[in-house]
DNA sequence: AATTTGTCGAGACTTGATGTCTCGATAAAT
DNA sequence: ATTTATCGAGACATCAAGTCTCGACAAATT
């Protein structure tokens, strides 16, 4: 009873070219066109392969998209780590909104919405997103453990708070996602885990900028 | 050229049973399972009608849902006002939170998933969403015009950041959107607002504010 | 009462996307 | 040289969306 990893793979091998042509065609077919004239079929013919060679590696469209957006994240899983929460939270969520752009903001729309349709494209949706949330739980968790308050909430109420926000304005358009959207957000997050809980008299003053 | 409104309607007139039962069938469906095993065909089934009926006053599975959601929000909300901050918001958004569970949780989730690829379902969403904002808004502005600060982002952000995590809970089901999540969050957004401003020389201040 | 008009439930039908199966050709490991 | 798994390609079944037609039926009109 051999076990899988006891040979070696034999037999041809997966064309890295094909796969590369398949996520390139997703992401410019869904960046482009609405998700529902995406189909398999113009996927395999702009990336010149047949559709069974999809379908061998991807149980649906949006599986190559997410596979896809996986990879063009790698870009920004840069973790900040300068010792301040203040300037790592600026940095996250400035390097996390200035990401969520066209063509990008489009995938992001597709994606989300085919995950309220399918509970497996949900799951992965969760998985995707679990690995941006568990970036800035580090960072905020790094920060309680040097002694800085995270607030009534905590690191789960933050987490929420950042990508709430984000795909808020993703989704339905009402607020923006520029780079000074992004401080303002993080300045009022920061500012929520420094309030005392009553109307301060004295304050703590900002460590490192004025 | 006879208009539409010259003459009486003639011939048998539409079945509000059918119509009814068509609504309530789609809420059920909706509610219970996958928004994609859900069909024009199961709706008709449940309801007992034929199929040409439902083609022939909804163009699409979500037009009836989005009926059927429009005659269930009629319920209007009270907008709180006891004079505090600290109380309305909370009051607002423990109501809110309070609301939003199965099944009408189920159907947000559809609904907004379908806003994401038909641009029509989109602007009746953002329409939809608009009215629990301007309640939101106009408990922060009266705040506001009390002299109670609204913290660096203003009302813009903290109306972004209830709905921003209420919907990113929704949708993805990463949190809890118990009433304790729901006074968690009033809180944490009570003492952002109660941070001090520091480069406030620099800011054209706002109206009413101290 | 008879006629006209539009809805009713039901089913046949077309269209298009999904997904499976098979084929001969090809490439890598044995 | 043989084995094994992938490749592009096409046939095929399945399923939902949407259109069309039918006889039955109900309300307004004559």
């Amino acid at each position: 009873m051999p076990r899988t990893a006891d040979r070696q793979h034999t037999g041809r091998q997966r064309n890295e070219e094909a796969r590369r042509a398949i996520l390139d065609a997703a992401v410019h077919q869904f960046a482009e066109r609405p998700a529902a004239e995406v189909t398999v079929a113009t996927i395999a013919a702009e990336a010149g392969v047949g559709r069974q060679t999809i379908y061998r590696w991807w149980p649906t469209k949006f599986a190559i998209l997410l596979e896809a957006m996986t990879e063009l994240g790698r870009a920004v899983v840069a973790v900040p780590d300068s010792g301040s929460l203040a300037a790592d939270l600026e940095a996250f969520v400035t390097a996390t909104f200035s990401a969520v752009k066209e063509p990008t903001i489009s995938l992001l729309r597709v994606v989300m919405g085919e995950a309220q349709r399918d509970p497996q494209v949900h799951r992965l949706m969760v998985e995707f997103t679990g690995r941006r949330r568990a970036v800035l739980r580090e960072v905020l968790e790094r920060a309680e453990a040097r002694g800085e308050p995270l607030g009534p909430g905590g690191a789960d109420l933050l987490v929420d708070q950042v990508f709430g926000v984000l795909w808020y304005r993703i989704l339905l358009g009402n607020g923006p996602l520029t780079p000074s959207a992004a401080r303002e957000l993080a300045e009022a997050l920061l500012a929520q885990t420094r309030a005392l809980p009553w109307p301060a008299s004295e304050r703590t003053p900002r460590p490192g900028k004025c």
